[in-house]
DNA sequence: TTGAAAGCGCTAACAC
DNA sequence: GTGTTAGCGCTTTCAA
């Protein structure tokens, strides 16, 4: 019952302990046939190593932390399988929170992390955490943004250009001869959202005549995405806008059921929409979405590679790491696409 | 540089560790007066507890173990989102892995969890655990199924009938008329999909005449789906199936892409399609799934409790709790729906 | 190649 | 109310 130790195990393999944890941690430096002797009697004994006293001794351990902003949002899911897959190569573990986009949530995460004595710690921050950062980097622990933070350029971050991510869909949609955008996304202290609402405001600033307008939301999930489509809906048509660009595909898909399901406004006819991350259920909506592509699976990939290589060495200069977003058109922002579709169904 | 430890903390404190110990632990016990010293000690050294060692001393660690089957599945993340709120509810801390419906994964993670000590394991099982269950009982580390296991009833779980919701699903099916059924779905080690496969196949052995073909799948996966979905549209329409049962929805979604959006079958009128877990992506897919309703938020705190519960007392007798699904008809199953839906967007 | 011993930071039992 | 101390299981010098 109680878990067998390094004792017990030298004990019953007449070796001292200093010799079961080289066989532990580095068999090369132990004769075969010690390593032998030692290792069936962990089996026999059923040992397995204490973590926790391995890394007081150590004085932290192998693990990273990862805080998403949203653990139901399939962009963040993918971000973080990558993460794990990478911090696996080498031989770290990977904890996971969810901020939910409260500070205080990410907050008590950050306390957990510490007091957890992680190596390093990759987030998409809720507001700017610079200040918090810069106290775990004095205990050693490394940080990169997913996003960076305005404050302070000295954390490494990798991020899509949402700018360019918001005048690409914004430009999408005046092209497409819509001339009064709304923008439906929240909370603006979000970096993503604020600067895809930039990046959107900036190209409507170049087409005189456009006009867009900002409706918020509290979160960026499919409930709220849905109310803010009933809400438009509820409006008298003149004063409506006809074309919205979503801050993520989950408002994205909630707006189609508020718009469209419930409010029975055809799209794109009456409202074009337009989205954000190509999640894969994008492509299989009611009315499949066009929506801005971001390379997930390499931002969490690139981001823990970053996290590993700055934990081992603290002087190395941050690095901002800046990916391209890529538009995806599809039926809900284009008719002919939608015909293509439709036709089908019947 | 180095973190503050209590030491240090006492030393400024002008008291002994003992006493930082009980401000930390049993305030209440200490001089209020003493108690404010402390604190302000900890604070001019940013003092952050080491829980590797906190952990080394009590035995064992804070945290529980989740084990997911697919961390891509919104009915996981659900599960995942309310099994942590119900631990963080009683001061613990949720470790989460995914074992991606593969054994050596799953066998990874508990090896983890093992090493780090923590106080129990809620887990999806792929294949029969049950063998290293019981060594980790051994160890005093308590494990809550999310659906049981058949060899091994001393694990308490709490699952959902999965037999009644594949029977649910095939009963709607033949009574919209159709005859040919058939089931994609897979691996049939994991039992969720097995138990599904047998309630549809005991409701088909009632009704004569009613036959059901099983289409296996690798994973179960919107790209798994989408691959089934193709290769029935390669079929020569005689030998396609009049109506498809899909082992969860992100497996439906995908034969929505195969079928509908890439095979141009009509969706219900060419083949009838029912899901499994009506995640919220469900409604607004581009035929409305019909989909037996799991409540998945409501599993994930039960376990968390019950395993809460058996780690602080390892005497109790198991549970099984077991929780009814809901079959909820969409578009994708029955014409009338869909032309509902159908008719407003033109 | 192996053994002996110190010490990581913390908590809890016991003494005062 | 507070101080002293042993020891959780491990790794890592240093000696032999």
């Amino acid at each position: 019952m109680a878990s067998a130790s390094v004792k017990d195990v030298a004990a019953l393999a007449q070796v001292s302990v200093g010799t079961v944890s080289n066989v532990l941690n580095r068999p090369e430096i132990v004769a075969p046939e010690t390593v032998e002797r030692v290792m069936s009697a962990m089996h026999k004994l059923s040992y397995v190593r204490n973590e926790a006293a391995r890394q007081l001794r150590l004085g932290h351990s192998q693990a990273l932390g990862l805080i998403t902003l949203s653990g139901g949002n399939p962009f963040f899911t993918d971000l973080t399988t990558a993460a794990e897959d990478a911090a696996a190569e080498a031989g770290y573990s990977v904890i996971v929170g969810n901020s939910n986009d409260r500070r205080d949530r990410e907050a008590g995460y950050l306390g957990l992390f510490e007091e957890l004595r992680v190596r390093g710690v990759l987030l998409s921050p809720v507001g700017d955490p610079a200040a918090r950062l810069r106290q775990l980097r004095e205990r050693g622990i490394a940080a990169v943004l997913v996003d960076r933070v305005s404050s302070d350029d000295s954390f490494s971050s990798v991020s899509v250009d949402d700018v360019a991510g918001g005048a690409l869909a914004a430009a999408h949609l005046i092209q497409s001869g819509r001339s009064r955008l709304a923008f439906v996304g929240g909370p603006l202290q979000i970096r993503q959202v604020s600067d895809r609402l930039a990046g959107a405001r900036g190209e409507v600033a170049k087409h005189p005549g456009v006009t867009l307008e900002v409706v918020p939301v509290e979160a960026l999930t499919v409930q709220e995405g849905r109310r803010a489509g009933e809400a438009l809906v509820r409006r008298p048509p003149a004063r409506r806008p006809d074309a919205v660009f979503a801050a993520n595909d989950l408002v994205a898909v909630g707006l189609l059921q508020g718009l469209f399901i419930n409010g029975r406004l055809a799209i794109p006819e009456d409202i074009a929409l337009v989205g954000y991350d190509d999640i894969m259920f994008a492509s299989a909506s009611v009315v499949p979405l066009t929506s801005v592509r971001q390379p997930s699976q390499l931002i969490g990939r690139t981001g823990v590679e970053i996290l590993i290589e700055e934990s081992q060495n603290p002087a190395l200069e941050p690095r901002h790491v800046l990916y391209q977003p890529q538009l995806v058109v599809r039926a809900s922002s284009s008719a002919a696409d939608r015909d293509a579709v439709s036709r089908v169904a019947h």
